[in-house]
DNA sequence: CGGTCTCTTGACGGAGTTCAAAGCTAGTGG
DNA sequence: CCACTAGCTTTGAACTCCGTCAAGAGACCG
């Protein structure tokens, strides 16, 4: 498990194994079965999750009660509401698991002494997070560009990964549309 | 110019003046008239732009010719196409000064140099991009829970120093649909 | 097998786009 | 300092993508 994460960590900066036991130090391992909350709103975000195994995703419920899954984390990659988790305000966001997960977690009180004993951590961090921001821009740039239908094909060729292993429901609601039309489209590219 | 940036830094990571007038060095001042490109679509992107004073936007031109605002970056944000810039990949976006603007410059080619000979800069851009992938979460947040109408009165509640600022088609741009759907909303707000 | 999730179907309505044209504003040069 | 032009904003009509609602058909789990 941390053997995974020592992988992750080299890809963007250099550590030794000494140092890189230190480092473990921090983290603790977690296991969550499907549709377990590891955040829910109103709660104060406390964990950074990195994913060993299986997926996790973010969402939010609007007023009229209705689920909009704005993330999935799956392998290798991080989750945490960035924000509460930052300030420590109350989380607008829940956090689930969407298949049975393994997850390596750096608690927030730990987060800054790691950073501080570890200063190849804040490369690592940096690297992560210019990368995710990077992403997120390119993404932005999709939404702006396509329909929903283009979205969604564009999805399928480019993540087949999720089509297998999320329901329809949670991909729609990723892209931003609504069960039904998805069923609409699935149905059109078929005939 | 390189002072205001100092204020900037301190907000994030502790420097010293002698330091930091070392890192001083690895920045140039550039100026930018209204309109005027900082990188075109298909150009390898070279530099990161530090906005001292003015506006700058991102945007792309879409396969029908219309362009899209995706970022505005006023005096203290940072502005670049990240992905590109890391990657030394061509531009999907053109980078245009919305504003007459002074800018401070770290090219490509320094950034890796800077981060290592300074530490406490690995710190401050891990912070400054956690900050906004942080904040990028809940502005696609608020695209999945509003309205294009929402999304224009939230924005000029919480922004109004953009609507001073920056044209009516450019902030419709930014928000995602069209001048004259602002134009129906404004029409209606106002009677 | 029984019940609760998940996916599909179809009718209808409305938010937002497209197109075309006119009115307005601001920058530029003479 | 005015006149001209290009760029910006407004208007309105027709259209379309996609959401909503309601109901049924599968699929999965205990």
């Amino acid at each position: 498990m941390l053997e995974q994460f020592k992988i992750h960590i080299k890809k963007f900066a250099e550590v030794s194994d000494a140092e890189f036991s230190e480092i473990g130090a921090y983290f603790q391992p977690q296991s969550v079965k499907k549709k377990e909350n590891l955040l829910a709103e109103g709660e104060v975000c406390k964990a950074n999750y990195f994913v060993v195994k299986g997926i996790l995703r973010k969402f939010f419920i609007n007023e009229k009660g209705v689920e909009h899954t704005t993330e999935f984390a799956i392998e290798n990659w991080w989750m945490t509401e960035t924000f509460a988790y930052l300030n420590q305000s109350p989380s607008e966001f829940y956090i689930q698991a969407v298949e049975p997960a393994e997850l390596l977690v750096i608690h927030r009180s730990r987060y800054e002494d790691l950073l501080r004993n570890h200063p190849l951590m804040e490369k690592y961090f940096r690297c992560i997070y210019q990368k995710a921001y990077g992403a997120t821009q390119m993404r932005i740039k999709f939404h702006y560009e396509h329909s929903r239908e283009e979205l969604y094909h564009h999805f399928r060729t480019r993540e087949p990964q999720f089509l297998q292993r999320v329901p329809q429901y949670l991909i729609a609601s990723y892209l931003g549309f609504t069960p039904e039309y998805l069923s609409e489209i699935r149905k059109k590219s078929i005939s």
